[in-house]
DNA sequence: AATGAATGAGCATTCATTCAT
DNA sequence: TATGAATGAATGCTCATTCAT
């Protein structure tokens, strides 16, 4: 129903960017229930009445923050679409792996916004996910020619899931067999594009 | 500091176990922040005094369920464990595996309310994972002899990513390339113990 | 939806009398948006969230408020049928024309509390008023007993609306031609009911 | 205190018509209290600011629409009092319980207006009542020219509140005795400038 | 003069926890 | 020991009004 409020002024622009950068940060720190509005436009400088100015509720915020994520993830996938010709296997897998690892902070935030708002957990998470994969599997078919529609679209969900993981391997901090464990896990995604 | 005091006669332990459960189904729905405790007694038909009776906080009553959920998971890979000698590489992937499906809803209720309760997130859910993936490693040493500690730790971080991710494909309702995906999965972590 | 709750012990009945008259006193100075539940549970000597126990939510606390009102004039009304067989036609209309003034101050404010709440006005007020002129109604038919009921039906509507406004020339405070203005206005009703 | 501002210009006075009927329209809808300058703004296809241009608080904007139903009101008597020389009892009575009927949605519009802002309720109202009430007096006074300024002001008050009872016979929609209530009250108000 | 972003005191409501009964 | 009414700090959100642009 509600959505954010464009800024228009050079002011408002700066503003809402202090706004949704207080608002992930908050939010990242004590989840969405725990996270106040009063923190957030405090932490922003900002007088509560602003925040609301340009989102109307706590929801229309963490709306924004998805969002934000989703177009930056989205524009790494594209910006190797446009290059998925001129890479071999090895290089895919590692160009695949290293999105979500770049953007592992911002996602690991959204993923708790969209869990953490819906009671049938999993609806809204999901319409991300698909989009995601939609790309993936575009990748896929563009980089390999011969690629049937369904085998792109299975190997999609596959190399989506291993990214995630590999995101979690890196996240987790200090543990024993860290390292190899991700090394592991880089090469078994790599033979999966090179063995195609 | 406060823990769950143990119900002492027949019928304390009935109604433990029907908080306990009140307690999983609200929190499951709603998440940690925003279940109540009014609610949770009364799910389980029982006064809110008495829900304080047995667990004197909120936390005490979330640390509970994750600690069932814990026992749960460790019987079952100590039940691997009792007959891993007798098991071909295959088998093993199979019934690792199968130990975080056969406890999938329990396990993302454990989930949410670790990382929902901790402002530095991740840092109690390791504690869960270190003790499962360490169970992991002892389960590998038993089965293959030569195995060095180091090797089997880094397997377990392997494995026990395998099988979270697998259940993260299973959970996920129908969605494109499911069944060939989670085919794919399981067909990996086969050969990644056949081809140690 | 929500509906007051009813105190269960001694202490509870008192408070919730004490908050009724709090709730009346605050709304009828300030009008059902100006008046603060704050203001409220303080007048009563109450913390906010005693107010909230029996009353969760404000508009709970204004019905709560209307249907004392109604009880009281409904009471009026029969006791005045049950002596209506001994009355004469200007002793009845004084006697009906007597009830609302009884109630004016609290008339007054169950009108504004109803008025104030609802987008479509008077879709409520409608269902108090329709009760009150059926009970004249019936009154009047056992006064009369030749009476057809869509007589007594259109008399009632009448009536009441007589006894309405007599109560507006009585709060209204002095202003020229008072006494003889509700003097005229008596008489008339009187009339209408002795010339039938 | 403060007034409103007199547009000067062409476009200001179209303005200030279409922000006094926006206003007209929300504080209808939702009470004086409850409506919003913001949305009153927006209804009229205005910015906030202008509206604060013309009306330097919501009180001013309030006040504007009940002097814009007094003169309405005010020159509906005007006429009637420019030809009550030719008319009889029955007609008067007429022209008179139409003034309001004619205006009836301005009307209770103006009444909440009045009502709702004064914490010592009647007190401006009856500024408005007062002058109403005068008028017709002299209409009276103008009509039957051997009443005393005495009897013609107890008369005034008591057809006054005719005038106002028959329009809330009217606007309440749909009951039961409607028509014949209506025209009981009507008959009264014909017989009472008759039997003078 | 016209605009709309900025402000912050104030409001309704919630809920973990306590403790009198 | 068992119960559930009592408590009040804390939260999301509103809106009349101002004033920089």
């Amino acid at each position: 129903m509600a959505v954010a409020k464009e800024p228009k002024r050079q002011r408002g622009i700066a503003r809402v960017a202090r706004l949704l950068d207080a608002g992930a940060s908050v939010f990242a720190e004590q989840g969405y229930k725990a996270a106040t509005m009063t923190e957030i436009a405090a932490r922003a400088g900002a007088p509560i009445g602003s925040l609301y100015q340009f989102f109307p509720n706590k929801d229309v915020l963490a709306d924004a923050l998805v969002a934000r994520y989703a177009e930056h993830v989205e524009a790494a996938l594209d910006r190797i679409k446009a290059q998925v010709v001129d890479l071999d296997g090895s290089q895919l897998a590692d160009r695949l792996l290293d999105v979500l690892i770049a953007h592992a902070a911002e996602r690991s935030l959204a993923l708790s916004l969209l869990d953490a708002r819906w009671e049938q957990p999993g609806v809204r998470p999901g319409v991300l996910r698909e989009s995601l994969r939609r790309r993936i599997a575009e990748i896929l078919r563009l980089w390999h020619g011969k690629l049937l529609e369904e085998e792109a679209q299975a190997m999609s969900v596959v190399l989506f899931q291993a990214m995630k993981s590999l995101v979690q391997l890196h996240e987790e901090k200090r543990y024993p067999g860290k390292a190899e464990a991700i090394a592991h896990w880089r090469g078994w995604v790599r033979r999966y594009l090179t063995e195609i």
